[in-house]
DNA sequence: GTATGATTCAAACGAACGTTTGAACAGGAT
DNA sequence: ATCCTGTTCAAACGTTCGTTTGAATCATAC
């Protein structure tokens, strides 16, 4: 009981993944110490190397461990949907909500730091970190697949380059979304916080809005052209 | 000419700040040491100190020295927008146009490293990195008034705090945007870099969609009663 | 030429980093 | 009781970090 969040359970794995989880996101990965891990977590310093092997391992830990159960949930939701629809190409809202809703779900369960992961995540996208990156795009290989063969049945008559962007916009959307309103007082300081179930209508009314927006007119010129062309 | 990229000027700091800026998008504040800013840029290591007091010092001068212009562009482009609307309130992509495509034209611009600038920018809004933060949000202060002062007048019929967080959304999509096919190939490894000039039309399209979308259910209905009880 | 102030330089500072080591300790099987 | 395997521990490893120091160098004014 002398450490600060050290639980009485002698887990020292999971203590170590919990704590470096909660550092991670406040800190970020190269500000967060080995010493600052194994205090909060009320282990021994070697305890992260005898458990994990180094740093980077631990890393990588972090993220499996949340990314296996947060892919899985995508999947087991895209298939429901599909399943509903019985083999007709699915609704574009329906996509998007199931990729986006799980991660939101994610997002509003601060029981089991779920929430801290996500706004961990949700930075990670853009760190620079070279293998970090590298495990992040094989963790995603086959839901983001999965989902963006959906957006292209739903939407044939969209360029799947654009869909692609779009996809990519809404990423950005997100992570901005649940990386809460620290990011928002910063550019509004009077901003409140709130019921975070309000959070989920909001972005999916947004993002929706965004993917079935107009084209861009140079798109629809170039594919007049192309098809003039052709 | 012995380092890499040392240009010839002697101009200490400049050559401090262009060499800091690259790397710090490139690796991060943390990971990025002096020793490698100072090799970077052809200056003695102890050149920083000297110049800048510190390296956080030196990380507040990267962004001072690019988000003055940056604002003042916003702020012009804004202000140009209401001349011509001569006292009437602004249409809403006149106003997103105004703030989002100075920041696009900034990230076009590889030659003077304004590309760089954004992308370093893109990711800094999330970080956890607290007098960062604080900085960022002094520099913002005036010109996200201005902007979401013009926003209300546009949309007068939304809520405010619906407009803030749409507002947010916008810059998560727009960093997503800028920080480039990097995030996006960790979706699509097979993506084609292409003209960034696309880039623009691109966003606009998707923003001006999520802004003008439909109102989320719950605040509609929650406007009702409020209007109901009144 | 010489004095003056600004700048650059090589070298070193103490502190913190990730990692390794070898002994100490635990508990179950023989 | 003894051995064995897995785990914890205090201590130290070598490296790198941001920063400081004091002398050397430069440009300019007298």
């Amino acid at each position: 009981m002398s450490e600060a969040t050290a639980k009485q359970g002698p887990d020292t794995r999971a203590r170590i993944l919990n704590a470096a989880e909660l550092l991670f996101m406040t800190h970020g990965f190269e500000a967060t110490s080995m010493r600052m891990i194994t205090g909060q977590a009320g282990v021994n310093l070697a305890a992260v190397n005898y458990h994990f092997g180094s740093k980077d391992a631990l890393i990588q830990e972090v993220f499996r461990r949340r990314l296996t159960e947060l892919n899985r949930d995508r999947l087991i939701a895209l298939e429901a949907e599909e399943a509903v629809a019985n083999g007709a190409p699915l609704k574009p809202s329906k996509i998007v909500a199931a990729f986006f809703g799980v991660s939101l779900k994610m997002a509003a369960d601060t029981e089991h730091g779920g929430a801290t992961f996500m706004r961990l995540l949700g930075r990670t996208y853009t760190e620079p970190n070279e293998f970090v990156r590298q495990f992040l795009a094989e963790e995603y290989a086959e839901v983001v697949q999965r989902f963006m063969s959906a957006l292209y049945r739903a939407l044939p008559d969209v360029p799947r380059e654009e869909i692609l962007w779009r996809f990519h916009f809404m990423m950005g959307a997100m992570s901005y979304a649940i990386a809460g309103t620290d990011a928002l007082k910063l550019f509004a300081g009077d901003f409140d916080d709130e019921d975070p179930t309000r959070l989920m209508p909001r972005l999916m009314s947004f993002l929706l809005g965004g993917l079935r927006a107009p084209l861009p007119e140079e798109v629809i010129e170039s594919r007049t052209i192309r098809r003039d062309a052709a």
